[in-house]
DNA sequence: TCCCCGGTTTGTAACGATCCAAATGTAACC
DNA sequence: GGTTACATTTGGATCGTTACAAACCGGGGA
């Protein structure tokens, strides 16, 4: 009745064999839910089983099968709530698909990002996930990973110059068309005069966000005033450091396009610092919709990207390309949702 | 010059000795930097890696060591910013050991924690970080968990009754405490009426804030109002749609101490929709101090836990007891800090 | 009685690494 | 020259599991 003590060693399939009396082969049988094994044996051993607290190695199944049970996912930073979710999601499709995820963050770190993949890789995961590191290179991506595990990248595309032929999938956000769609939306309020706020100049996400911005103020026929295009980190802090520059030259704008969620928000906090009304004297857009976009004042228009979906939907892609390794390289554009919230209101004197 | 093509099948520590015609024995030596190897065969050995690009299995080294590389990390909700930056800090001091994080997510489900310590234990992690889900069974997690791999609770104490003797360690944040300064803060500043808002009745953490509130109240001789504690989800939405109640009977509070951030900031949320204006007509505080707290409009006085901190530390400590495991349980409480920031101000009368 | 058959079971050799005791080669010493 | 000491190298056996071909077994048909 009692629990077997079972003080140091684990039990292994050895022991449940020889406890029944059969043979190592048939317990694996047994485990494996074959239906070869006959009724009684199956019972018996499965009894054993639960009796001795036996717990499976996959590590050595995998092993033997040459197969893998889990999927790397390497982020460039976990902490920020849009990579959360997407982590969340991820981490649900392959738990889903009875695959373990095998987590690993950069920090936004070149050098990280290569001491994370080489150790990643040796634990055997059957693909990657990967968000890359700003300014990382696509050769030493490659030369960690390896030419024949399959990669997924998510998010932003690789620098450095390409190797012959690249074998991953991609998946990436609809940035241009998303900040087309917020210019198009200011503009339709009436505003004249929008800024483009926020953002490294030399990322990817944000180069094709700025020229969707650009796409929609040509096809308004609007002019674009090259001190409205400002620059910052993609954080809170930052964004309401530049917020003054936006009122520096004369034919200050109305409203503002913004590289992201975090960066709208810290400029409605440099708008609050400088006596500016957010909804009311200045509108503005973000990009994400991460969770505090609902919730902050006023609440934020922003474009929605669904990052817990996104998550899974790279999982879904990753595992598709484990059973079909040969099939041509995918790159998804995944769509995005402007989702009208109160900071954005038509110019003070329309 | 050209690389090796190696179309399907992979390099092997194997391959690697047949190509220098050392034996496997050597070149495992070498990859494990053993000083026993003369300096030109680990030459040639390296070269020979280099090569092939052979990448090094460490699922079958484990399984021969009868070692691990891994610990596992299980999160009752990733997406919460306060897990993410939780689960950096353990990425990090994790990978600093040298080891790999498999994560999971339970999603506040104690079917899915069942499931996903079942999955996570079969890949052998050699320890366990557990943030677990709301309601849990001390015994059900133990069974899952087993009797003799490291765990580390974090966070809340595991629900139902314990079984004979708990091996676990456990890592939690010092929520009276940190309760009962916030209220000692709202007092100093001359409140009197003085709320409890929000969170779950029969959560541990919310039972232990609770307590400190009350005991900062029953300190200065300020009565509590049963109709001053007010339930909600933790969760920014339900804490908005609550916060009517506050101001529902007469002798009507001035004050409240928050369970936590999302519900501070759904507050704040709340009270403007009722034309009421937080940090002026009406104090409140938070617990966690993620980052929009610093942000939010008043910037919200709150409890710094310091997320990712709280991981470096929860990492040290399975680490720690990796090395020790026949050292009695430890039990952590880390401190808190109060941050005052805006969202506290005196009481209007004062 | 012998043979064949489906339903079960099993022995043995892997998977890719490490451990360990033993073998090799070389230089140094008496 | 023979012995010892030291530096290197190596052949298995092994970790916990699975694949595979072969063996077993009881019964029905010839």
């Amino acid at each position: 009745m009692g629990s077997t003590p079972q003080v140091r060693r684990k039990v292994t399939l050895s022991d449940i064999a020889a406890a029944c009396d059969v043979s190592r082969a048939t317990v694996s049988l047994v485990l494996r839910g074959s239906p070869l094994v006959n009724k009684n044996t199956r019972a018996r051993v499965e009894e054993e089983l639960r009796r001795q607290g036996y717990v499976y190695n996959r590590s050595a199944a995998n092993l033997r099968r040459r197969t893998s049970s889990s999927i790397a996912l390497v982020l460039n930073d976990l902490a920020n709530p849009f990579f959360a979710e997407f982590a969340a999601g991820v981490d649900e499709a392959v738990a889903a698909a009875g695959f373990v995820t095998l987590l690993g963050n950069t920090a936004e770190s070149t050098d990280r990002e290569q001491a994370v993949l080489g150790s990643l890789v040796e634990h055997g995961p059957g693909g990657i996930i990967l968000s890359p590191a700003e300014g990382g290179d696509a050769r030493k991506v490659l030369e960690a990973v390896g030419e024949h595990l399959p990669l997924l990248l998510f998010n932003r595309e690789l620098g450095g110059d390409m190797p012959a032929r690249a074998h991953w999938d991609t998946l990436v956000l609809d940035n241009q068309r998303g900040a087309q769609m917020a210019a198009e939306h200011l503009i339709a309020l009436g505003h004249k005069r929008i800024a483009f706020f926020g953002g490294h100049r030399d990322s990817s996400s944000c180069r094709q966000r700025r020229e969707g911005y650009r796409q929609a103020m040509h096809a308004a026929g609007l002019r674009v005033e090259s001190h409205w295009m400002i620059e910052s980190a993609p954080t809170r802090l930052d964004a309401a450091r530049q917020a003054a520059a936006l009122f520096a030259g004369k034919s200050a704008p109305t409203a503002a396009v913004c590289y992201n969620d975090a960066v709208a928000l810290g400029l409605m906090l440099g708008l609050y610092q400088h006596g500016r009304r957010p909804g009311h004297d200045f509108a503005l857009t973000g990009f994400d919709d991460i969770a505090e976009a609902r919730v902050s004042m006023p609440p934020l228009t922003t474009l929605s990207t669904v990052p817990r979906e996104r998550g899974r939907q790279a999982a879904a892609l990753l595992l598709h390309r484990l059973h079909h390794p040969d099939t041509p390289p995918s790159h998804t554009v995944a769509p995005v949702k402007l989702v009208v919230r109160d900071s954005s209101c038509p110019p003070p004197a329309a």
